[in-house]
DNA sequence: GCGACAG
DNA sequence: ATCTTGTCGC
């Protein structure tokens, strides 16, 4: 499948013209049972302000296996997209794009199932090979798979670990690290990715004490 | 054959 | 992803 939808993914061009809602994206898990908790937050590109959250509790029916994510975390993550009251410009998501064995990371899967322009940010390496980047703010050193780049490893802040961009949909790589820097004023993850994560595990807790409250009424 | 392996 | 304990730096 991933190889069939590869051709439809586009890595040119600026992306959007006026981006007025990004949406950040995250899966979060129970640590018992298939439980999973998924959000998209939508802030305002400028204000980094959130707009809209849309969170659906869910279960997981794909285990997680290296390559093959998106076929846990997608079906969560469309269902919560599909709660939003107006759809994103363009996506930010937890994990990569193009920086994937096949070149159809989970933000690719993501952009071309949707039709939204969309990034992949990922907290670790997957594949690629890099040179450690300068350590200011905005350095950068190319992610290289098989002779191509397939992404950035970008310093968003001052001495931090980077983090591993590339493109999931619809824009460039520039473009990509240039939103990825924007969404990172403060801290090394996108405010997206840091509102996402909040919002998915405060629904998963909330969730885990109603289930527990239900239950000792029932016993009782 | 062995080790690695987004989240 | 999730859990855990302490440590370092602003």
């Amino acid at each position: 499948m991933q190889d069939r939808l590869r051709p439809l993914v586009v890595t040119t061009g600026p992306g959007p013209a006026d981006v007025r809602r990004v949406a950040g994206l995250d899966v979060a898990y129970a640590e018992d049972s298939d439980r999973l908790a998924a959000a998209v937050v939508v802030l305002d590109p400028d204000t980094l302000q959130v707009l809209e959250r849309s969170v659906v509790l869910g279960h997981a029916r794909f285990p997680y296996v290296p390559g093959l994510f998106a076929f846990r975390e997608l079906p969560s993550l469309v269902e919560a997209l599909d709660g939003l009251s107006v759809p994103p410009d363009l996506l930010v998501c937890d994990g990569q794009g193009l920086a994937h064995p096949r070149r159809f990371g989970l933000a690719c899967h993501l952009g071309v199932h949707t039709g939204i322009p969309s990034i992949g940010v990922g907290k670790t390496a997957f594949v690629g090979t890099y040179d450690t980047p300068p350590p200011h703010r905005g350095a950068a050193s190319d992610l290289v798979l098989d002779g191509d780049v397939v992404g950035a490893v970008l310093r968003t802040q001052d001495n931090v670990k980077p983090v591993f961009v590339s493109v999931g949909h619809g824009l460039d790589l520039a473009a990509a690290c240039r939103h990825v820097l924007a969404l990172s004023p403060h801290f090394r993850l996108p405010e997206t990715t840091r509102q996402a994560d909040t919002a998915c595990r405060a629904a998963l807790a909330q969730a885990t004490a109603a289930g527990l409250a239900r239950d000792a009424v029932r016993s009782d």
